[in-house]
DNA sequence: CATACAATCTGTAGTAACTACAGATTCAAG
DNA sequence: CTTGAATCTGTAGTTACTACAGATTGTATG
């Protein structure tokens, strides 16, 4: 009856999650992934939970969450709240930022584009790109710069 | 002969270039804006020239260029460098890096919106989203993730 | 068993680009 | 002259890690 569990060694978690060492372990100080069990020595050994949430973790980071909000996903997986409709809430908000943030990207590439292209084929000392950034395109997005 | 320069304090250029006091004195830490003359109690007051240089580090940062960038541009825009292909090979690398964050949020976006559109009208508490985020969608953009 | 070498350990400091204080002046208006 | 806003310096906090240093442990080989 014994389990055969195939404990992972911190390295191996991160190499089945794609994550550093470093960042597991600082996931574990910041209280994202609890204190695994340890070797003898003080080495940590992790089982399949904690390499699902990892998993997890490394997911939601990817769609670009917040760790405070991947925190509180993580709360609400783990039990605590009775509906999905926060998850769907703090996901929608979450939807609602991205398209911002890709739209003011996509601003942002047009007026680069077209600073480019207005300097084709120049070498004169007095470089139109320079020129731009001096005197104009004060405002490329609407709003205030609370992106970057 | 005296000049009536309009004598900036530290709080009047912030508001003229949509700049935060603090940033304004940060800047100057860094090197990025001289430092001012002093009034005789110690208070800064600035000019035009540094008017024009803040807007220009403001221009570039809204446009997403980093601190470092910015920097290297003003180095060019100071008369170090001859061409302005430095400039130009700048500026369209930045334009690249701006592309592909945009292609990564679009991305996101997707996902996200997919992710909410299979959630519409669950109040179960297993949750579509949060099974989403343990079971799929393990590699959203195409590379690692160097962004974020 | 000895030894080498990789992996891991803890703890601290660094990154980017600000932001937010605290506590002490200084400036400008009335 | 007094009051209140603005400014001063300096330090610490933010986000999400990353990069060491120096010590220890785990494991494979001779």
């Amino acid at each position: 009856m014994e389990k055969p569990l195939p404990r992972l060694t911190i390295g191996a978690l991160g190499k089945r999650t794609g994550c550093k060492v470093e960042t597991i372990r600082y996931y574990e100080g910041i209280g994202l992934l609890p204190a695994p069990a340890r070797s003898q020595g003080g080495h940590r050994h992790y089982g399949e939970t904690t390499l699902k949430r990892l998993n997890f973790i490394r997911r939601a980071r990817h769609l670009g969450f917040s760790l405070d909000t991947v925190r509180a996903l993580l709360a609400l997986a783990d039990g605590e709240g009775e509906t999905c409709e926060e998850v769907e809430r703090i996901v929608s908000r979450h939807l609602k930022d991205v398209r911002v943030k890709r739209d003011d990207l996509a601003v942002m590439e047009g007026v680069l584009s077209e600073m480019v292209s207005r300097c084709a084929g120049g070498t004169m000392p007095d470089c139109p790109l320079i020129e731009a950034l001096f005197e104009g395109a004060a405002s490329v997005g609407g709003r205030p710069d609370r992106w970057n």
